[in-house]
RNA sequence: GCUCGAGUGGUGGAAUUGGUAGACACGUUGGACUUAAAAUCCAAUGAGCAGUAAUGUUCGUGCGGGUUCAAGUCCCGCCUCGAGUACCA
């Protein structure tokens, strides 16, 4: 019986049931809450950690669960290291979806998104989210998104703010406008119809203008950054140095500029196009024989869309015009051309084309036999191969820029340019101005009215914000216009300058705005009086850590620089750059493919948290690779995950020394593997690397083990300085788990109030290193030498060794790489 | 098409500045405990060859070259996969 004696500490009582640890702490922390950051007399000094806030869209799903893992084991090891972390929540609760089942349910959007949120928060709690919850901010909510209202109209005070007519997205189906990222492949992502353009009168932030500076500031970022995220940005921006030429045009008397940022080659440029959808294209068509081919073929390419100019491989079309252009260097007439494969809205929406140096030209010149004239020297002739050149290399049918290299060419065919007034140097960017008006209900009203008299009339600052009205008696189905417009007593208002009748705008704004500022709200969360007092996010920004998907590597992050810069241009905040460190966490996949209803291979949260409880999901989400990687759930064990979590949490009830015990008396090999576990560990978890975080514990718990059962036994105070290491350095992974053994260590909850391990310098010298010694590169020999051997001892002992000479096999040595202590190279001749 | 990034055991993944490839896990196999199962614990586990065994030996980080005493790591040329972008002049 003596056996049930010594498996007394494995007894059922012993068991580790995540499901009563969970249910014994969470109270406690409630009680606790170990991660408020608002107190003024904290004295820590500050780090800010920031989730991208969700939508709330349903309860939160496995994607959530990885990304707050994430976020979490960073927010909670700064608090480790003594800092006040600011690691705030909330939601982005406007938009579609919202509306959408509104419709669908006859209810009120704000009820479907309320009763949303009260299920996400729940489930965050439970997934012990270390949130500071006085901080918490919802984007539908009238005093948040007055702010939006403030926002944009300093920016209409500014400038920045401006409303104009253009070509916007539309889906004839839904009857609505559609955002860039709503239109897939051509297609509209509801219901798949194809999307069109048409002519409306939007709102648009100025983003262009800042586009030298969003590029130039992201030097600050480099290598805090994904490199990924900062070139998606750099090429999102596309900004391209090269020159306008004035080309005169028979028949016109106003000559018309191209963009090209090649100049150079303008000796080769053999015919002109304009881009078919261009107002420019209609009025050179206008009176012309071509006319009545070139409106069959604007009607066509109008029909066609996006869709077909995708898969519709290279084939270049167009219709001649009948008009010539007069090349300005050499006044060679060339016929001009309305195509679809120039752009209307980027550069001036007209090219000059060389064929011999452009591809797209080339296709085209091929295709409706024009001649293809080549001035910079290539071996191959672009006719013939269908290859256009765009290589370097001397210029040739140039006149002056005969044998000149490219860069010099451009720097000469400008300056020529210059002084006959025909042209000059310009940059170009693909950017374009930020398209903010949705015709939607659930979005935030832009705050402008419209009078006949008075034209655009701001909402004034004291009748802010401007409230959504009710959705009694609205129709949110799609009209094709916004289902603001019907709300006649909300919209019928008087002029604020003249007090005549005018009417309220009725779009609302992209669900963009709102994330593009949130950041800067979470430090002041409550203010009623500004955005959010100066003071205030000065102290805790910009965020040292920005965690979230890579979905949103341009937009949001593009938008959200901008905004940070149009703050400091109103004076708002001292920094340029919101978010310092930035890090992109995967996705989860099942199988291979994300994870979808109709695919069968969803993955429910809620039933891995029962069955292996939130700490180890939490841990094999952080376990299973970089966090940048996608994780695949078929290739992760969220039970071998428990099973580590129990192994580690029975190391707590085995410790048998009192707290407080003076460690340095311990086992000094035990000593040695805790606190180079505690350096590698906080090593790894700075770079990121918490995978590696993790099998560091691992190994930890596994040397712990073995001491308590086979080595210097449970008392030795060693074991208790482990014990506790695990426990500090898993509660950043595995919260529960860490705080119940914390208490059976015989601690005061929190193990969050607990400090990092610090590492004692002196215990990571090593007595012996393991000495590799090489013949001919392969490894021979291993040796255990002091640390400290310096090179010809090393020398001397490695080539004494029995199997290197016997490796020589009587050989001569040719050279011998001493690198003390880890190893040494014996050449043979 | 263009621009990036990545290829390491059966699987996920480790590996400062070039210096013991495969840490830590999952899985698998065998064993202990148990009436049994679960749980737990212990052991083995890149591949091949030789040997009863200890062990020895060869190969091995997508492929082919190169630099070096030494290459997963650096250089050149390919292949494959993934991501972004879609005629941006």
């Amino acid at each position: 019986m003596s056996e049930q004696v010594v498996n007394a500490g494995h007894d059922l009582g012993e068991q580790y049931d995540f499901a009563a640890i969970q249910n014994r702490w969470l109270p406690i922390w409630d009680e606790l809450a170990p991660f408020r950051s608002g107190d003024p007399s904290d004295v820590r000094p500050k780090k800010y950690v920031c989730d991208m806030f969700p939508y709330p869209s349903g309860d939160l799903h496995m994607g959530h669960a990885e990304a707050y893992a994430i976020g979490d084991v960073i927010a909670r090891y700064w608090v480790l290291k003594g800092f006040n972390v600011m690691h705030p929540i909330g939601w982005d609760a406007f938009g579609l979806p919202a509306e959408n089942a509104a419709i669908k349910n006859n209810l009120d959007p704000g009820e479907w998104t309320y009763a949303n949120i009260e299920q996400q928060k729940t489930s965050m709690r439970n997934y012990a989210c270390s949130f500071d919850w006085d901080r918490v901010l919802y984007t539908c909510d009238p005093t948040y998104y007055r702010w939006n209202q403030w926002f944009f109209l300093e920016m209409f005070k500014r400038g920045l703010a401006y409303r104009k007519f253009s070509a916007v997205n539309w889906c004839p189906n839904c009857q609505t406008v559609l955002a860039n990222e709503q239109v897939v492949a051509g297609l509209c992502e509801r219901c798949d119809a194809a999307v069109t353009k048409k002519k409306l009168a939007q709102w648009y932030l100025r983003i262009t203008d800042y586009a030298d500076r969003l590029l130039a500031d992201m030097d600050q970022l480099e290598g805090q950054w994904p490199e990924k995220v900062l070139l998606m940005q750099r090429n999102w921006i596309g900004r391209s140095q090269g020159a306008h030429v004035h080309f005169a045009i028979e028949g016109r008397d106003e000559p018309v500029m191209v963009y090209t940022t090649r100049p150079d080659t303008l000796y080769g440029a053999t015919f002109f196009v304009v881009a078919a959808d261009s107002d420019l294209a209609a009025e050179l068509a206008a009176g012309t024989e071509a006319e009545a081919e070139f409106n069959t073929y604007l009607d066509k390419v109008k029909a066609s869309s996006e869709m077909d100019r995708l898969d519709s491989g290279k084939v270049k079309t167009g219709v001649f015009l009948h008009r010539y252009a007069v090349n300005p260097v050499n006044g060679e007439k060339i016929p001009v051309y309305a195509a679809d494969y120039v752009l209307a809205d980027y550069g001036t929406g007209a090219i000059m084309a060389v064929p011999a140096h452009d591809q797209r030209d080339l296709d085209f010149a091929r295709t409706f036999n024009l001649p293809v004239t080549v001035v910079v020297e290539s071996e191959t002739d672009p006719l013939e191969s269908g290859i256009a050149t765009a290589d370097d290399g001397p210029h040739i049918n140039s006149g002056p820029l005969d044998g000149m290299g490219k860069a010099e060419a451009i720097e000469a065919m400008i300056t020529v340019l210059g002084e006959r007034g025909t042209g000059e140097p310009t940059t170009n960017y693909r950017l374009r101005d930020w398209l903010i008006s949705r015709q939607r209900y659930w979005g935030t009203p832009i705050p402008i009215i419209h009078c006949d008299k008075c034209g655009e009339v701001a909402v004034p600052e004291d009748q802010l914000p401007v409230e959504l009205p009710s959705t009694e008696g609205l129709d949110l189905s799609p009209q094709g216009v916004s289902p603001l417009a019907t709300a006649a007593d909300w919209v019928n208002v008087a002029c604020p300058t003249c007090g005549g009748p005018a009417l309220r705008d009725t779009d609302t704004m992209d669900t963009f705005v709102d994330s593009s500022w949130y950041f800067l709200r979470y430090a002041d969360p409550n203010n009623s009086t500004a955005p959010f007092s100066s003071q205030s996010v000065n102290e805790w920004l910009p965020v040292d850590q920005y965690v979230g998907g890579v979905t949103h590597a341009i937009l949001h992050l593009l938008y959200a620089r901008f905004w940070t810069k149009v703050a400091y241009d109103m004076g708002l905040v001292t920094f340029v750059e919101p978010f310092t460190r930035l890090l992109n966490q995967g996705m989860v996949l099942k199988d291979g493919s994300a994870m979808s209803k109709s695919r069968g291979n969803l993955v429910r949260l809620t039933d891995e948290l029962d069955s292996n409880g939130v700490d180890a999901i939490r841990l094999s989400m952080v376990f299973a690779g970089p966090p940048e990687d996608d994780i695949d759930w078929a290739e992760v064990s969220p039970s071998g995950s428990r099973k580590f979590l129990a192994r580690a949490w029975r190391l707590s009830g085995d410790v048998t020394s009192e707290p407080g015990v003076d460690s340095s008396t311990g086992n000094p090999e035990l000593r040695k593997a805790v606190h180079k576990a505690v350096a590698d560990a906080e090593q790894s978890i700075e770079s990121m690397r918490f995978n590696v975080v993790v099998a560091r514990v691992m190994e930890l718990v596994n040397v712990t083990r073995k001491a308590i059962d086979s080595g210097c036994g449970p008392a030795d105070p060693a074991v208790r300085e482990a014990a506790e290491a695990v426990a500090i350095m898993l509660s950043v992974v595995a919260p529960y788990t860490a705080e119940d053994m914390w208490s059976r260590l015989g601690h005061e909850p929190s193990v969050a109030r607990a400090t990092w391990p610090v590492v004692d310098p002196a215990l990571l010298v090593q007595d012996s290193v393991t000495c590799v010694v090489q013949v001919a590169g392969k490894v021979k020999e291993r040796l255990e030498v002091s640390p400290n051997i310096d090179a010809a001892e090393l020398e001397k002992l490695a080539l004494g060794s029995e199997a290197v000479v016997a490796a020589l096999e009587g050989r001569g040595i040719r050279t011998v790489i001493v690198r003390p202590p880890k190893l040494v190279n014996v050449v043979p001749d």
